[in-house]
DNA sequence: ACCTGAACACCGTTCAAGT
DNA sequence: ACCTGAACACCGTTCAAGT
């Protein structure tokens, strides 16, 4: 009795860290919080609502870096936002999932292009920058995560992979498309 | 009777294209190839299976790109890519999930790789630019697609977004990093 | 080789009602 | 404002059995 919406997302938030997103079900995350299954539709409209707070939540701890030079600072919240999204299980999807949905807002996106418009790139380049490291740092997030999860069921051996070694590879080639764009637009 | 794999896949495409992910159920599936639903269990191990073979149908046909300049390859092949996933709908997310369970094969990675390669990149630049061009082009069709389901059912009004363009600009800054590359290496 | 009948253990969500 | 009881209309999957 008298849950808080923020009770709840961390209930949420506990789920994905202990278990997974395949278990983050509407019943459980109840049972977890301690109240019947349709209660929690007094504090949200539906799981979709849910899942697209949990995104917000997630991804409000990535720091600014406004004291770095532009292209470094691209770099620097990418990782950071990388690690925000490694630290809890299963979190890329539903960030991945809200973000499709429209029902959460796209911050980060709009920091990354404010960053790159700093190099002096024009608003499309920027936009174009920002699209880029979203895409691929949640694109290869949702892989890690979800070849994680089949290890952890033990459904699936380990990958062999390099994520961290794709992931740099691929925001060099991006951090360099952005500085070539800067010296066109110069 | 005497039903194929690729009458299933055939028939699970068709619902994708006229309805939507959520209703590619295995029992409606069984419904439209017109058996009960755990026949499908004789022809795929699970749902998660059945997914990843649709995902390499859907992809099977992106065409080779060997005539022309590589970084010029690069942008086409990327452009086939989001173009045979915009032909059905929510295809996108059904490929990221593929993806990540690696139940599908990634041949479309491999040949982002071996274009880059051709125009001079080191291995890790190649494998990165292919990374990135792969993540973007998911991504932001799971996106596009999202959108467009959720129109569709008119729970949500258009976006205002243009997803070609914002394709457009990330595809570029990305093939800008590659060039880039290319000429840090010769 | 390919399919059915019947069942198990779940889902998200709604509605009326309670305090 | 916040929650419960009971129900509805579904899911994916398994098992034994049929032809």
């Amino acid at each position: 009795m008298g849950n808080t919406r923020a009770d709840i997302l961390h209930a949420a938030r506990g789920i994905l860290a202990q278990h997974s997103l395949a278990e983050l079900t509407m019943r459980r995350l109840a049972a977890e919080v301690g109240v019947a299954p349709n209660a929690l539709y007094w504090h949200f409209a539906d799981k979709q609502t849910m899942l697209a707070a949990l995104a917000d939540d997630l991804l409000a701890e990535v720091p600014a870096r406004d004291d770095l030079p532009w292209t470094s600072a691209l770099a620097a919240m990418a990782q950071d936002m990388r690690a925000a999204l490694l630290a809890v299980p299963d979190s890329a999807e539903v960030v991945s999932s809200a973000w499709a949905s429209g029902l959460a807002g796209n911050d980060l996106a709009s920091r990354f292009a404010g960053i790159a418009a700093s190099g002096g790139l024009l608003p499309s380049a920027a936009g174009g920058v920002a699209t880029a490291l979203c895409q691929l740092t949640i694109g290869l997030s949702i892989e890690e995560q979800t070849r994680a999860q089949m290890e952890r069921l033990g459904v699936i051996g380990r990958s062999g992979r390099d994520y961290t070694a794709e992931f740099t590879a691929a925001l060099d080639v991006i951090v360099d498309g952005a500085r070539a764009a800067s010296e066109a637009a110069r």
